[in-house]
DNA sequence: CTTGGAAAGTCAACAAGGCTGACATAAAAT
DNA sequence: ATTTTATGTCAGCCTTGTTGACTTTCCAAG
């Protein structure tokens, strides 16, 4: 660690927890936040598409099939909310929603090739960044980062990421 | 770590950085990054203010003095947005803003004794489950999730970032 | 079988907070 | 005297969140 501080602060014997270390912390978060989107961004917006559309066609991805109502309750926001952005990916062929065989009520959605290929770029670019944070930061920095993360989740949406983690079709 | 993935995956032995640990690596950042903003911005609901004007309180929390051009450096948005948020705060007497002695053009930004509580009340607030998520994830790891952000960081970011970390006024 | 409520999805309208462009003012720099 | 810099403002646009009202479908109770 690059660590030059006021004094308070050490890199591995910390017992710290001063205000001063987790408001640093905070700004972490806030600039990390900022270079994580950033490369989608771009992509984004040649498309004419906002993160709006990155988080439903990469959840789309994750859970082919999944119902309007999953996603719903993995993004957190209104389902009128998500609706607009899936009807401008449907109606742009990137996804595909199909009326439920068992309940008719609900849509199933999909990618559709061209969905693929966006997905693609997107992640590409996504995992690029993450990719070579995780290689500068080594192993065991990356199992610390992972579990603060995990810690700093609302319990409802660390259970939703965890039962996601292993593949909830 | 809770580590129940498809046998590509250890816990601290790991050279993998296969697509699927990444993948798990970005939403894991989504997750988080809502459970970091969720409890200000409860309390900002109840102010009738956003996140906007989060990030102007806590950075001129930061830096008291800052001008109008540093913030929007840090923010990394327009002048007319920042301009609405900071028009708001200053009316609603959360913010001062006095003419530079030196240079009569700049502005001079200041918490008022009520901006002060209310980036009290936020900071807190956040610093809390920041607090909660350091204590259960340990100081190792802790470490590693520092490291791992800033290697996440925009360059230019970083920069901002590591010249802050040491307090420049 | 019908009917009433719940669930899923859609449409309309509004607000916050990004953005660009154009322009005004004052002060500093040339 | 002129140009550049720092700031502020108005107007208007877009994305993405919100709530409210509505339709279609399903299911369960009568």
């Amino acid at each position: 660690m690059t660590e030059g501080g006021s004094g308070a602060a050490g890199g591995e014997n910390l017992l710290f927890l001063t205000d001063e270390q987790l408001r640093k912390g905070i700004e972490a978060m806030f600039f990390a936040y900022r270079g994580f989107t950033a490369d989608p961004d771009r992509i984004l917006a040649t498309h004419d598409y906002g993160r709006a559309h990155h988080r439903a066609v990469h959840f789309i991805h994750r859970s082919p099939g999944t119902t309007v109502n999953n996603l719903l309750a993995t993004l957190g926001v209104t389902k009128q909310s998500l609706n607009r952005v899936l009807r401008s990916l449907i109606g742009d062929g990137l996804v595909e929603s199909r009326v439920g065989k068992l309940d008719k009520r609900e849509r199933h959605l999909f990618l559709t090739q061209r969905g693929s290929e966006l997905e693609k770029a997107l992640s590409e670019a996504q995992r690029g960044r993450m990719r070579a944070a995780y290689r500068a930061a080594g192993p065991v920095a990356v199992a610390g980062f992972r579990q603060v993360l995990e810690a700093m989740m609302d319990p409802e949406l660390r259970r939703q990421f965890l039962s996601l983690k292993d593949g909830a079709a």
